[in-house]
DNA sequence: GTCTGGACTTAGGATTGTGGTT
DNA sequence: AACCACAATCCTAAGTCCAGAC
C-alpha cells in the first residue's frame, strides 16, 4: 500500500525497529499504533485498522540494505562523508562564550522517531515529533551574531539570558519537557561546574562525622519525621542510594529512590547470612536497573523499620512522613550546599581513594596496577549499582581469551626450554656468538612473560567485569584528581586510565592535581 | 506545605571508530 | 580488503534540585 509522506515516515521509524524487543511489547505497539493512525489521512484509516495484519518487511529491508550499503563503501567515499561531518561540526558545533570559542554537546536537535522509554514506560512507542525552528528557542547575547532559522522560518523566541547555561531550548513532545543544547564537557564552563561538584563533597569530609552521630541520635528522637529522616540518610550514606524524588504515576515506569521506597520494597530478616538485623532491599532504580542488596544493619535502624512498617500495606511508602525537599532542607542546615546527592559522591570518591591506596603497589608492573585500578574504581562502580547487561558475545569472547592464554603459556614454555638450551651451548662453547644468541632468547622469554602476565590480569578483569559498568562513576562520581595523583605516585601513565576525550574533559584536575593530592 | 516548570547532572544502550586478524 | 571484537563516543532518557506561585 502507498502511504502519504507523513504515514510513511513514521511507518519507516517503526519497519527499522522491527528487529529490535520494543517491537514486541504490546504496550509499544500500542502506543505506536495509535499515533501512527493519527498521522494517516482519512481514506489510510479506513484500510489500516489493526497492526497485526501490518507487514513492514519491506520497509526493514530497505534500512538493512542501506546500512550493508555502508558499510561496503571505499575508503574515500567514507573519508568524504567524514569530512562533511567535520565541516558541519565546525560550522554548528562551535559557540563564544566569553569571547573563547567552545566545544558544543549537543549541537543538533534530537530527529523525530519512535519514544523509547526504558523499563516499563508507559508511553513507549509515542511519535516523536520532530522539532521545528517554530519550537526552538536562541540564548546567546544581544551584540552577538544571532543565529539564523533556515529560510521561510523563525525562531520561537531569541532571548539574551546570561543566568543560565544553555544556548537553545525546545519542548519535547513525550513528556512536554524542556530539552536544551549545552556546552561539551570538556568546557570551561562545564569543568568549573565539575569541580565545583568535587569540592562540595570533599567540605563534606569535614562534617560527615558530626552528621553521622547525629542521624544516629536521631534514630532514637520522639518525633516519627526525624527518626524517618535518620534511617533515609544512613541508607544513603551507607548504601549510596539517590534521593528518590516523587514521580508523576502514569508518565514514567515505576521506579524509587529513598525517600520513595514502599514498604513492598524492603523485607526484615532477624538473621541472615550468619549476620543480625538484615535488611534486603529489591527495588527499580533509576532507568529501572534492579537494586537488590542484604544488609546488616544497626539495631535501632532495624527497630525502625519494624516500626515504620507496622500496619502498613505493601504499596504504602515506607517513608511516609519524608520527602527530599524536607531531607534537603534538613541538609542544608547542616552544611552549605549539601544535599542527597553529595553523599554519593563524597562516598565514590573516598572509596577510590581508600582501594587505591590498599591495592597498589608500588613493585607491581604497570599492568597490575591498573588492574588494581580497575578494582577500585569497580568498587566504586558497585556501590553506586552501575550495571551493564552482559554482551551477547561474552562467553565467546572469554573463550578467546583463555585461548590466547593457553598458546601464550605454551610459547613460554618453549622459549624455556630454548633458554636452557642456549645457556648449555654457551657453556659449552664459550664464544661471543653463543653469548649473543643466549642473550637473546633471555629477552624473547622475558617478552613472552610479560605478555602472558597481561593477558591473565585482562582475564581477570574482564570476568569481575562482566555486569558492571565502570564509566559512570568515572566520568560523574570520581574526583579525577585522586587518578591523576595516583597516576603521578606511581608513574601510571595517564593515558592508561584516561581517554583523550576523558583527559579533555578533566583538563581541569589535569592541571591542578599533583602527586600527593589528597581528597 | 505543595505543586509546577525549569535547569542542570547522571545513566545505559546504540553507534561509530580502531586496530588486529584472516 | 573484509571482518571482527572491543573501546570510545554519541545519544537522549531519567534522574536531582531549585525557585516561584499559590
Amino acid at each position: 500500500m502507498r502511504l502519504s509522506v507523513k504515514a510513511e515516515e513514521v511507518a519507516t521509524f517503526y519497519g527499522r525497529m522491527l528487529d529490535h524487543e520494543y517491537t514486541t511489547k504490546e504496550v509499544f505497539r500500542k502506543n505506536f499504533f495509535n499515533d501512527w493512525r493519527k498521522e494517516m489521512t482519512a481514506e489510510e484509516r479506513e484500510v489500516i485498522k489493526s497492526l497485526d495484519k501490518c507487514d513492514f518487511t519491506e520497509i526493514h529491508r530497505y534500512f538493512v540494505d542501506k546500512a550493508a550499503a555502508r558499510r561496503v563503501l571505499t575508503r574515500e567515499e567514507k573519508q568524504k562523508l567524514k569530512e562533511e561531518a567535520e565541516k558541519l561540526q565546525q560550522e554548528f558545533g562551535y559557540c563564544i562564550l566569553d569571547g573563547h570559542r567552545e566545544k558544543i554537546g549537543n549541537f543538533k536537535t534530537e530527529p523525530p522517531g519512535l519514544f523509547r522509554g526504558r523499563g516499563d514506560h508507559p508511553k513507549m512507542g509515542m511519535l516523536k515529533r520532530r522539532v521545528m525552528p517554530e519550537d526552538v528557542v536562541i540564548n546567546c547575547s544581544r551584540d552577538s551574531k544571532i543565529p539564523k532559522p533556515p529560510a521561510g522560518h523563525q525562531w520561537k523566541e531569541v532571548r539574551s539570558d546570561n543566568t543560565v547555561m544553555w544556548l537553545a531550548a525546545w519542548t519535547e513532545s513525550i513528556q512536554n519537557s524542556i530539552k536544551y543544547v549545552m556546552l561539551n564537557p570538556c568546557s570551561k564552563l562545564k569543568g568549573e561546574k565539575a569541580w565545583q561538584k568535587f569540592e562540595t563533597a570533599r567540605r563534606l569530609r569535614g562534617f560527615v562525622d558530626e552528621i553521622r552521630s547525629q542521624y544516629r541520635a536521631d534514630w532514637k528522637s520522639q518525633e516519627m519525621k526525624t527518626r524517618q529522616r535518620a534511617v533515609a540518610l544512613y541508607f544513603i550514606d551507607k548504601l549510596a542510594l539517590r534521593a528518590g524524588n516523587e514521580k508523576e504515576d502514569g508518565e514514567a515506569a515505576d521506579t524509587v529512590g529513598c525517600c520513595s521506597l514502599r514498604v513492598e520494597h524492603v523485607q526484615l530478616h532477624p538473621e541472615a547470612d550468619g549476620c543480625q538485623h538484615v535488611v534486603e532491599f529489591d527495588f527499580p532504580g533509576k532507568d529501572s536497573i534492579r537494586y537488590y542488596n542484604r544488609v546488616p544493619v544497626e539495631k535501632p535502624v532495624y527497630k525502625n523499620l519494624q516500626l515504620f512498617m507496622k500496619n502498613k500495606d505493601p504499596q504504602d511508602d515506607l517513608f511516609d512522613r519524608l520527602t527530599t525537599t524536607s531531607l534537603n532542607k534538613h541538609l542544608h542546615e547542616l552544611m552549605d550546599g549539601l544535599t542527597a546527592k553529595v553523599f554519593r559522591t563524597y562516598n565514590a570518591s573516598v572509596t577510590l581513594q581508600e582501594q587505591l591506596r590498599a591495592l597498589t603497589r608500588a613493585e607491581d608492573s604497570i599492568a597490575a596496577k591498573i588492574l588494581s585500578y580497575n578494582r577500585a574504581n569497580r568498587a566504586v562502580a558497585i556501590l553506586c549499582n552501575h550495571q551493564r547487561a552482559t554482551s551477547s558475545t561474552f562467553e565467546k569472547s572469554m573463550q578467546n581469551l583463555q585461548t590466547k592464554i593457553q598458546v601464550k603459556k605454551e610459547q613460554v614454555a618453549e622459549a624455556r626450554a630454548e633458554l636452557r638450551k642456549a645457556r648449555a651451548e654457551h657453556k659449552a662453547q664459550g664464544d661471543g656468538k653463543s653469548g649473543s644468541v643466549l642473550e637473546k632468547k633471555r629477552r624473547l622469554l622475558e617478552k613472552l612473560q610479560e605478555q602472558l602476565a597481561w593477558l591473565s590480569v585482562q582475564a581477570t578483569d574482564k570476568e569481575e567485569n562482566k555486569q558492571v559498568a565502570l564509566s559512570t562513576s568515572k566520568l560523574n562520581y570520581l574526583d579525577p584528581r585522586i587518578s591523576i595523583a595516583w597516576c603521578k605516585r606511581f608513574r601510571v601513565p595517564v593515558e592508561k586510565i584516561y581517554s583523550k576525550t576523558q583527559r579533555e574533559r578533566f583538563a581541569w584536575a589535569l592541571a591542578m592535581a599533583g602527586e600527593d593530592f589528597e581528597f
